[in-house]
DNA sequence: CTGAAAGCGCTTACAG
DNA sequence: CTGAAAGCGCTTACAG
């Protein structure tokens, strides 16, 4: 606000596009760009951000958008963007949308007015149907989940065949009666329950599942319910740490033992899936790679706009741990 | 970048005076105001931040630098800031430091080239010293850290007296070799430390304790050594989540029983905290009040400057849990 | 290499 | 209530 680039001026004895020049791009002779660099120390010069991006036409903004700052896979992403964007001399600026469409409207409109260089977008369900509306002017790349009907580069995860493959796991392991939860919210909780709905079909077996808002507490509740049911299942598979929390708290509480009454199996691995008793099987995101991607995706388009659309999908890793142990060989309580 | 204010005066028919004024605090005639926004919505008019607050020399924009964006307690306080943030109408831009002081330098550069409003911030250990540079032109609040010497308003947790607590609870069930697991980069983890060796002193018990970077693995490593010494401690305090989950994970790969083995108890009531085997021993903070406490200071201060300086001390509430279960009374694994 | 001038998109006195 | 003009702090052609 106080120093300006005038003052540097004046104190280097030169003019301000002088000033401009030796702090930026432009050409200055080696005295002068002393003379201005000291002006700077000793006026403590700053350079007002919102009067260069006026004046450039140019930002070096980028936007994150998550639904949900509080899961830690988001926590994770939003570390790994930060690092990269650092990295390229980006600033980030960042939004969470706590899973509501509406909220996410008005973060599109933020980042809109802050005319961002680029967005990294985990989009809420709720976008869907209003794709057009994500027409910012400025490159989109889609993370962890997508906006069905978009155009949009996209990082995410093969998530059908990821809950396959736990749901396969779990069949091995002897489990028949394996229940879904997911969340309500995402395309990815959605893919995942299609993956789920495939598996179960092709061994034939019935599937049951639920669909809740993405929270440790809506979990704890649809769980709790559903095993004072007698058609509860004895595994469980859950879209993501938040739920699979959410599921062993409410399993735990109603005196369900794991994995004998209950197994259990689910997305990210969190630390402390492997410090309960037993230790919870699950599917390991790349998460760092998938931030990685994305910034990399990102960066291209802002430089070349004219790529085609591309859609990375990354594939998730099984860690098999006790929870999910072949049903009457747990060790007992 | 398209369209501007002039198209939208253009389309209604009035100068861009007018439309500003429409869209603002000025008064307009009913009829006219109608017919600019109708202008807006049909070009999908959007204003120019960076132009907005270069003319007005006023800003929406608050800045909230944390030192360690994937430890839950800052991800929580983010949440509740970021609620309080959008209530008052005001935007957030976020830092992570990652507990670097170089970082947090920079972090704070870019807040002041942003021209923020007014600045929340955790300091790492480092800014020490360089209290002095902290003189941003803008309020500045401190939360969960303090930078020793300054005069800015502060949200902090009593920590002596809740460490002191968690000593006074390991004493009372009949641990005496207890040992302290600090970070090394707040004023948190040193006050923290010293109420734990004030605790320690005061029963006449030998101190014993490390200092490591506030990281999972740091504890682990850390802790790992340290039980391999015959002067091992048989309970442990850590100053954080992090650290309190590195002892655990340490603990638990060396063998050691939780309480029997070892007791243990931290800072922070994470989720996992309680759906571990034994549940662990904590001193939940309350994150969210001091998130809304920051926040309501720092507008307040930024209506009026010239306020007192204010120290909010929030206290801590001890969950005793298994994992401090009285000697030899911890039921067999 | 350097300076004077124009202008980015707004808001805000200043007249009317 | 409305418009013309000035100006926020920069950058960037344009001359020299």
């Amino acid at each position: 606000m106080r120093v300006s680039i005038n003052d540097v001026a004046r104190v280097a004895g030169v003019s301000k596009s002088t000033v401009s020049r030796a702090l930026g791009e432009g050409s200055v002779s080696d005295v002068v760009r002393e003379r201005v660099l000291a002006a700077v120390r000793a006026t403590g010069y700053r350079p007002n951000m919102a009067a260069r991006r006026l004046r450039s036409q140019h930002t070096d903004v980028l936007g994150v958008i998550v639904a949900d700052i509080r899961n830690p896979f988001f926590t994770a992403l939003i570390h790994v963007v930060e690092k990269a964007a650092h990295e390229a001399g980006m600033r980030l600026t960042l939004c969470n949308t706590d899973e509501d469409p509406q909220r996410e409207a008005e973060c599109l409109e933020l980042m809109q007015d802050e005319r961002i260089a680029g967005l990294i977008l985990a989009p809420t369900r709720g976008t869907v149907g209003r794709a057009s509306r994500l027409a910012l002017d400025c490159p989109v790349v889609l993370i962890d989940r997508t906006v069905p009907g978009s155009r949009h580069d996209a990082v995410v995860l093969d998530n059908q065949a990821a809950t396959a493959e736990l749901v396969e796991h779990l069949w091995v392991q002897g489990h028949r009666r394996i229940g879904g939860l997911f969340g309500s919210t995402s395309t990815t909780a959605a893919e995942r329950r299609d993956g789920y709905l495939g598996a179960m079909r092709a061994h034939g077996l019935d599937a049951a599942y639920r669909e809740v808002a993405p929270t440790v507490d809506a979990a704890i509740a649809e769980v709790d319910a559903w095993l004072r049911q007698p058609d509860r299942p004895d595994a469980l598979v859950a879209s993501n740490s938040l739920l699979l929390m959410g599921a062993l708290k409410a399993a735990r509480s109603a005196g369900f033992r794991i994995p004998q009454d209950l197994a259990l199996a689910g997305f990210d691995n969190e630390r402390w899936t492997e410090l309960v008793e037993p230790g919870i099987t699950v599917m390991e995101q790349p998460v760092e790679d998938m931030g990685r991607a994305a910034m990399a995706l990102l960066l291209e388009r802002i430089e070349t706009p004219h790529l085609p659309v591309r859609r990375l999908t990354m594939h998730g890793r099984c860690l098999p741990r006790g929870s999910t142990a072949p049903r009457g060989t747990g060790s007992a309580a």
